[in-house]
DNA sequence: CTATTTGCAAATAATTTGCAGTGCG
DNA sequence: CGCACTGCAAATTATTTGCAAATAG
């Protein structure tokens, strides 16, 4: 569940490393922010990380919480899940499919492949519950995206 | 890029019958969403279907495009992208690794799988561009959620 | 010192809801 | 013909922005 104290020290660290290559100030709220994601397992939101950072710094708010967010995934210093801050997306594409997801500009494109059709559930994932369905996310940057930063040189 | 005139008929026709045997009326507004989510190659986002059907249907509002997805999501007739409506939420684990997703709950947690770690990018996904990583999303139902739903029999 | 960063409050974007009229079965 | 469904407009929720005060380096 939670996040080894070894693990912790090893990514505030990081974050401090980041933010200095980036000549970017070590703010107190930062570091709570950070380490609020840093130390849980549960992939929080903005909302629930901002309670519990409330917690020790009672003056934080929201927005710091959300422009710190957005910096620390510009910096790679944390992921997000639920394609960033993107919209819902839907598809009626039912067959089992994988996606193509450009981290430029957002495209999502579907394939089947034979081969992996033969994955197992794997057994790491059972020990939260009874999968039902998986598909791989291949995050990578499209044809269109990648001609364009060539010829931007 | 666009679904076969075959495949989309066979969709136009799961719909007709998942709303029938839901008891549920097969109106022009339904029949022009799906039409749109099912045509498309794209996963586009509501507005996105909004705008396509208002050339067809040009007194369509956003508000029931936004129903007819729910209910259709409901219906298990599509699916979405950007785990159904929910916020974005943070990782401040970089280490490569994999995503067991609750359906009943949003619960999202972390595993790694040695035995996953060997998956090459799968070629068919570089028809699309570069892949640069890539994870395993294991949809199913949580213990918790599971033994919920157990005590209500 | 001084450029960044923060907190506040107000703005915007996405999605939802209440209600009265419309149309499918 | 009745009740589920739609369109409208107004409400909510998530996220963003402008600006003056605070603070890291």
């Amino acid at each position: 569940m939670e996040t080894s104290l070894k693990q912790l020290q090893e990514r505030m660290s990081r974050l401090k490393d980041g933010l200095r290559r980036s000549g970017l100030k070590l703010t107190h709220q930062r570091l709570e922010i950070f380490r609020e994601v840093a130390k849980s397992g549960i992939h929080p939101d903005a909302e629930t990380i901002f309670k519990g950072v409330r917690e020790r710094v009672s003056t934080i708010s929201l927005d710091t919480v959300y422009r710190t967010l957005w910096l620390l995934l510009d910096l790679g210093l944390v992921t997000s899940l639920g394609a960033s801050g993107e919209r819902v997306r839907f598809d009626a594409n039912l067959e089992p499919h994988h996606h193509f997801v450009c981290v430029r500009c957002g495209l999502i494109r579907d394939f089947c492949s034979p081969h992996l059709e033969s994955i197992e559930f794997p057994e790491e994932a059972e020990a939260f519950g009874e999968p039902v369905s998986q598909r791989l996310e291949v995050k990578g940057v499209c044809t269109k995206c990648r001609s364009l930063a060539e010829n931007r040189r």
